[in-house]
RNA sequence: GGUCGCGUAGCUCAGCUGGAUAGAGCAUCUGCCUUCUAAGCAGACGGUCACAGGUUCGAAUCCUGUCGCGAUCACCA
């Protein structure tokens, strides 16, 4: 039981003693630093069912739980707060009982409990993956781990983008200029080399219409008709006809692209249960729309298309199939949900981890999903975030305004390759390791960063400003890591002892009251789908660590007990640390 | 125009389920490596919490309005 659950009852204990009265709840927060006191009561919002001056109910209340609680040693009243000195042994309490854990904190799934899918990345098919995605899939990835930390089934998934008109483009670009070249014949990754080609018909394309506009016509009818779009509208037709030709360089290409992102996915560290293909799920999309229809959930207008209305929920009316029967994004979305309840029938809840330029879609797509009558559909969440903008603005693909995902990659390990060169402090390391460790520090750097922001968050990224490696920072705290991890090699000696009668030291207790804090952190990361929570918290435990360290000496301490003490609870701040990194996707290394 | 989101120190952000004098980092300036890794620690400087009302014992936090920025309102995905 941590302090406050044990506090909340003995307040109302105290309460129903002195004034006999019933709270139902009682408000707590942390002592300011300039009080003497641990834990802080509130005793304002008491005064709804206590009459009375709240210094004197503050005193009253003091006085009967010092008396009657052994955890509290003392306590003074500031006007309305009441402030509470805990004992130490409550404390040395708590670190004995977690001390021997690897899993503090963290909570098991049980066996029969219901899913959650978590998707993620969901990228098109037809260029690689840039800044926005490296925001979308470090979020998925961690919120689908802080679900599971927090004890649920997670399965992570993502959605690929792999038809339509943009990927007819690239593919008609490479069969007219790309004069067979393969990603095995130019060494570029597949996703590159699909990207490049995506960007040549843009470039083509746009000479075509200048050319068109030159002989006098008008702009907008130089966009529809220009040759090169027409060819790829008759790919398309193709396509989605089964032509075999159309069919097996679609295949190809696609293989090309998955193999270029599975790089990617890798050098990121994220990764997938399963991959659902719109092109698979849209056909099923198309059955639910018709039983809806059945249902009177949809209606059909004259023209053939059929619509649902939405007016009464706030919102308009929303198509779900074109007039010649084709589907239309919102008929995929159905589909592909109702398809991985099918495939995980304990799937009882999905995050969508999407862009904010989508909100309404899924505000809409919930809807339907609910009015179609699916129990899951109560729970379903749209993890909306904010765009990665450049200082020129928005990204733009075809115009190649992007942060590539694979060389910022690369740029964040090649500054920390720098840094600790000039730091030198990796004596004894392997060239393998070294550059293992400075994409483990670059990779930290970056993923912090981005993952530290409230995702609801516009993030302005400025290449030229390269992200910061000191102060509230990823390496900053793997730094910390690794300190401790110096620490408890060179702490050769027994540490099997247990603590009983030791005095905390201030920064010890701070520690402790910190790590208290971990488990309640990742309910609340995991109510709120927020990484930055996790973030947040374990930026402050090493923060209160490194001061701790800075002011205590650990294996200079004479007396034994308080040495192993002192080793153990810098090795629970490491765990903590790696642990709630982890939440994050972000490792840790020993040495740095 | 309707709807949604955001607006806190020069910059990047916490705090937002209402609580004490609004917190960090970067930048600028002071100190601290003969003791466990100075990617660190200790400190200084820096604020009309966009603005105006309201609710409350108490508002950065809740409500209303105004302004600014962004997104969205496609038989595109």
């Amino acid at each position: 039981m941590n302090i406050q659950e044990l506090l909340t009852q003995k307040v109302q204990e105290a309460v129903k003693v002195v004034f006999d009265v019933a709270l139902e709840t009682v408000e707590f927060q942390a002592t300011r630093k300039e009080f003497a006191g641990d834990i802080t009561v509130v005793v304002f919002p008491m005064l709804r069912f206590v009459k009375g001056n709240p210094q004197v109910i503050g005193e009253q209340i003091g006085t009967y739980l010092k008396e009657h609680v052994t955890e509290v040693n003392d306590f003074n009243v500031v006007k309305g707060f009441l402030n509470l000195v805990i004992d130490d042994s409550f404390y040395i309490n708590f670190f004995n009982d977690i001390k021997d854990s690897t899993q503090f904190g963290l909570v098991t799934a049980d066996a029969d409990a219901k899913a959650v899918m978590v998707e993620y990345s969901s990228p098109n098919t037809n260029k690689p993956l840039h800044l926005g995605h490296i925001r979308n899939n470090l979020l998925g990835y961690s919120v689908a781990e802080i679900l599971g930390a927090a004890g649920n089934k997670v399965y992570k998934t993502q959605i690929i983008n792999d038809r339509g008109i943009h990927i007819c483009k690239s593919m008609l670009a490479w069969q007219k200029f790309g004069a067979g070249e393969t990603p095995a014949s130019t060494g570029l990754k597949g996703d590159k080399l699909v990207g490049n080609y995506y960007v040549k018909f843009d470039v083509e394309y746009k000479k075509e219409i200048a050319a068109l506009v030159a002989e006098g016509k008008s702009k907008e009818e130089a966009e529809k008709q220009a040759p090169l779009l027409l060819e790829a509208q008759e790919m398309l037709r193709k396509w989605e006809a089964g032509d075999a030709e159309v069919v097996a360089l679609w295949k190809t290409m696609n293989e090309w692209v998955y193999d270029g992102f599975a790089v990617t996915y890798k050098n990121l560290g994220v990764d997938f249960d399963s991959y659902y293909y719109e092109s698979n799920t849209y056909l099923l999309g198309k059955e639910f729309v018709a039983e809806g229809l059945e249902k009177g959930v949809f209606y059909k207008k004259e023209d053939g298309s059929v619509w649902c209305d939405l007016t009464d929920e706030g919102l308009d009316e929303k198509i779900v199939l074109r007039a010649d029967g084709t589907a239309v994004y919102m008929t995929q979305d159905i589909g592909t949900a109702i398809q991985r309840v099918k495939d995980h029938p304990d799937v009882g809840g999905m995050v969508y981890t999407v862009g904010n330029e989508q909100d309404y879609h899924f505000k809409v797509l919930f809807l339907i999903l609910k009015k179609l009558g699916f129990d899951w559909a109560e729970k379903l969440y749209h993890l909306s975030y904010g765009m990665v903008d450049l200082p020129s603005g928005k990204m733009k693909s075809r115009e190649g305004t992007v942060v590539d995902a694979d060389d910022l990659v690369e740029e964040m390990a090649t500054t920390a390759e720098e840094i600790s060169k000039d730091l030198g402090k990796l004596d004894g390391f392997s060239e393998e390791e070294k550059k293992e460790l400075y994409k483990t520090i670059g990779l930290g750097a970056l993923k912090y960063y981005i993952l530290k922001v409230d995702p609801k968050k516009r993030i302005l990224f400025d290449p030229k400003e390269s992200i910061d490696f000191q102060g509230n920072t990823g390496p900053f705290i793997q730094y910390t890591h690794a300190r401790i991890q110096s620490i408890l090699r060179k702490a050769d000696f027994n540490l099997d002892a247990d603590i009983t009668g030791v005095a905390l030291h201030e920064k010890e207790k701070e520690l402790l009251k910190q790590l208290q804090l971990f488990p309640e952190v990742i309910q609340n990361a995991a109510d709120n789908y927020s990484p930055a929570l996790i973030a947040n918290y374990i930026y402050d435990l090493v923060k209160e660590f490194n001061s701790f360290y800075q002011n205590v000496s650990i294996l200079g301490e004479e007396d034994e007990q308080l040495k192993v003490f002192r080793v153990l609870l810098a090795k629970l701040v490491g765990l903590t640390i790696k642990n709630g990194f982890a939440l994050l996707g972000i490792q840790v290394p020993d040495r740095m």
